[in-house]
RNA sequence: GUGGUUGUAGCUCAGUUGGUUAGAGUGCUGGAUUGUGGUUCCAGAGGUCGUGGGUUCGAUUCCCAUCAUCCACCCCA
């Protein structure tokens, strides 16, 4: 066989030791304030059944959805004619499978098929990779983590001012500087009913999301190719451009929305988490954007967005409220809100300010040089005795020479080498050396133990 | 799915207006220094110039196709 060029599939990535070390730090920060606010973890299959994944993420999503061919003969047991089918039914009478694209759905699907072992409110956190047939892209990848936490069974806000303060928590021990912009669903209903234009309320949403990447003139054209006539458009304007604090913007918002229920109804959702953090401090910004959208369309309440402030990136966290994700799978009038949190981002933004802490990076702090077979007899021991303290310690696995196991400690950001050879053992002495400094010492073991310590 | 960018050593990139032997930095291996890394000096290994076709006496260079890549749009974490 001919010699083939290793690669990885597109958009998908390898992690170095590093880079893992990185990545673990995230994940267990994550995880950390998860766990502070009672969170459970779960975790679900890479593959879902077709039938779980289409139809929760629109048009748009059902297209970026992996499908997993089935085993066997699975061209004899189509049914439709391969030359006649479109590609897409084709596809599914041939993948009963398909690479999950979220967490939230899984879980909701998780939620309804273990009813009887869960107690609601049901809150639990999901750290797993997931998986889009997107085209890769600055910040866009094909295989990406997502850390999710839900709670579901709960209509209380509550909730959604405890998502707010994991989104803050979490990016106060990150040291970024972020902004959670927030928005309400039932709001944007309003303002499409304010308007005239309920019934075209996901074009309008989808097209004023795009306010601030666009502008202006270009939303506006959008929504006239999508049938909204120009009137509508101009009353849309003014909502739009509403300045001030957020709570200027609510109260405009309860004039402009009055005939609404809905949309008072989404104002007062609003207000009431924001009035939570009156006596609550927030670290992070947070901002009411009447702009934020967001695409999934099984939102139906609250909606968050976080983005990390000065990076050209895509949000770093997002979610939102939905009534009705289980009703699909036969649960109806059950509530539940969450955030996910976009690991892979995150790492990307921190990178790129350069915050990853230092310390993280160290994982040996001391290396025994090898000597030779009596050397590493009398060194074993000492080795053993470091872990039992609690340092990180190897032996050199070959008595190599010298320079080679010195350059191998240095790359590998060991700070103290300690070097026993026949002269040492016969004076009953560690030779210890400081790699950052560059000196050497002469140390018993309690002497190493205090210095590695200190 | 639409549009563009780039593809030369493990990595980052020069270069060739078409010509015989393909360049640097960095990394790697060895030596100066047989028990001392990070600094310095010397030497060495490492290339189907993305792949396939075309033009040509001759193509890494020009043309076409294709794949990969990154970026923008769509959409999203």
């Amino acid at each position: 066989m001919a010699v083939q060029k290793p690669s990885v599939p597109k958009g998908t990535r390898d992690f170095s030791p590093t880079e893992m070390v990185k990545r673990n730090f995230i994940f267990d920060t994550i995880k950390g304030v998860f766990k502070l606010f009672g969170y459970l973890p779960i975790e679900t299959p890479a593959m879902e059944n077709l039938t779980t994944l289409l139809g929760k993420y629109g048009e748009e999503g059902d297209k970026l959805l992996f499908k997993v061919l089935n085993s066997g003969d699975y061209l004899s047991k189509a049914k439709s004619d391969l030359s006649k089918a479109g590609s897409s039914s084709f596809a599914l009478e041939i993948c009963e499978k398909g690479l999950r694209y979220d967490l939230t759905v899984p879980f909701a699907r998780f939620v309804v098929q273990h009813l009887n072992d869960i107690t609601f409110p049901f809150k639990r956190y999901q750290i797993q990779p997931v998986w889009r047939a997107d085209k890769p892209q600055k910040g866009r990848y094909r295989e990406f983590y997502q850390c999710d936490v839900d709670v579901i069974g709960s209509n209380s806000l509550l909730n959604e001012v405890e998502l707010i303060q994991i989104i803050d928590q979490v990016f106060q021990k990150l040291a970024i500087n972020a902004v959670i912009k927030m928005n309400n669903r039932k709001i944007l209903s309003g303002i499409a009913e304010a308007i005239g234009q309920p019934e075209k309320f996901m074009d309008i949403t989808i097209a004023i999301d795009k306010l601030d990447k666009i502008g202006i003139e270009k939303v506006n054209k959008e929504l006239l190719s999508k049938g909204i006539d120009s009137g509508a458009i101009d009353k849309l304007k003014p909502i739009f451009e509403l300045k001030g604090s957020n709570q200027d913007k609510l109260i405009s918002l309860t004039t402009i929305l009055k005939d609404s229920e809905i949309g008072l109804d989404g104002v007062k959702e609003v207000e009431m988490v924001f009035n939570y953090f009156d006596s609550l401090p927030l670290n992070t910004e947070l901002e009411l954007d009447l702009t934020l959208a967001r695409g999934l369309n099984y939102y139906t309440g609250a909606i968050f967005e976080v983005k990390a402030k000065g990076i050209q990136i895509g949000s770093i966290c997002g979610g939102g409220r939905y009534d009705d994700l289980t009703g699909v799978f036969g649960l109806k009038d059950v509530s539940g809100v969450g955030i996910s949190f976009g690991a892979d981002r995150i790492y990307d933004v921190m990178e790129q300010l350069n915050i990853f802490p230092d310390e993280i990076v160290a994982s040996t702090k001391v290396m025994f040089v090898n000597f030779g077979e009596k050397e590493e007899k009398y060194c074993l021991p000492l080795v053993q005795k470091l872990r039992e303290n609690g340092i990180s310690s190897e032996i050199y696995p070959s008595s190599a020479k010298m320079k080679k196991q010195m350059t191998y400690a240095n790359n590998k950001n060991i700070p103290y080498v300690v070097m026993v050879g026949e002269n040492e053992i016969e004076k009953g002495i560690l030779s210890v050396k400081d790699m950052m400094k560059g000196e050497q010492l002469e140390l018993n073991f309690e002497g190493l133990l205090q210095k590695i310590t200190s």
